[in-house]
DNA sequence: ACGTTTCATCGACGTCCGTCGATGTCTGGT
DNA sequence: ACCAGACATCGACGGACGTCGATGAAACGT
């Protein structure tokens, strides 16, 4: 389930009816997205200094088991949220800002009311 | 599980950690989005002539029962991204900009990095 | 008063998903 | 060569969720 490929998804939800297709993919970066643990997740990496975070860094803070967290975090990479760069037997983690900023124009409201 | 009550939920995800109760409630919006179905119901009522669309004109093109449409729908009102308003035998639906605009705030990239 | 229409609620079923312990893989140190 | 540490993968379990048919509730027309 790689969703990277098509970077600009679909247009703003205010703008056309989505068909089954842009709504599935879509259906399936919010999915991403609906889960404490991964938006907590998202959020230390996102403020983590340097900005990038170990993943040995996350697991206790999160309260969860480590293959938990690497699951997560497997699935925010997926989603194209997360990068992943492997550096000695650590794992780094930065966020990709176009990502989130491709979302937040889904959700932007209608340019133009009639 | 109504959610609508705390209209700013939390500070943006790069800005500041999120605690629990923070991921929990954005996780929740962010799952109600986390359907095709919804997502379509969405986008048909942020299109729709006049803002606003009719449950019955929702059924046949969304390609589910009547009872599984009503069901999205509640769970979209309930997450106070649309308002219902009963005329006679109809519901009419309406898409909350403030809604959508909260989760837009939400993804926003981080104001400075350092 | 009765039937019809519109929509919400209920109960049940199948599937998906978050979670963990156990195990595998790779890297670096001694 | 061996061991230890960091991380990914596997398999399994339990709970959450999308879906539908059946039923309930409310409003309108005759």
């Amino acid at each position: 389930m790689d969703l990277q490929p098509s970077e600009t998804c679909c247009a703003p939800v205010t703008e056309s009816v989505l068909d089954e297709g842009e709504a599935e993919e879509l259906a399936g970066l919010f999915k991403v997205l609906a889960d404490p643990a991964r938006l907590r997740l998202l959020s230390m990496v996102a403020t983590a200094a340097a900005g990038e975070a170990c993943a040995c860094d996350l697991v206790e803070p999160l309260g969860r088991s480590q293959p938990t967290v690497s699951h997560h975090l497997s699935l925010l990479v997926d989603a194209g949220l997360l990068t992943r760069e492997k550096r000695g037997r650590w794992a780094w983690y930065r966020v990709v800002p176009e990502r989130l900023e491709m979302l937040r124009t889904v959700l932007a409201p209608a340019a133009l009311s009639s």
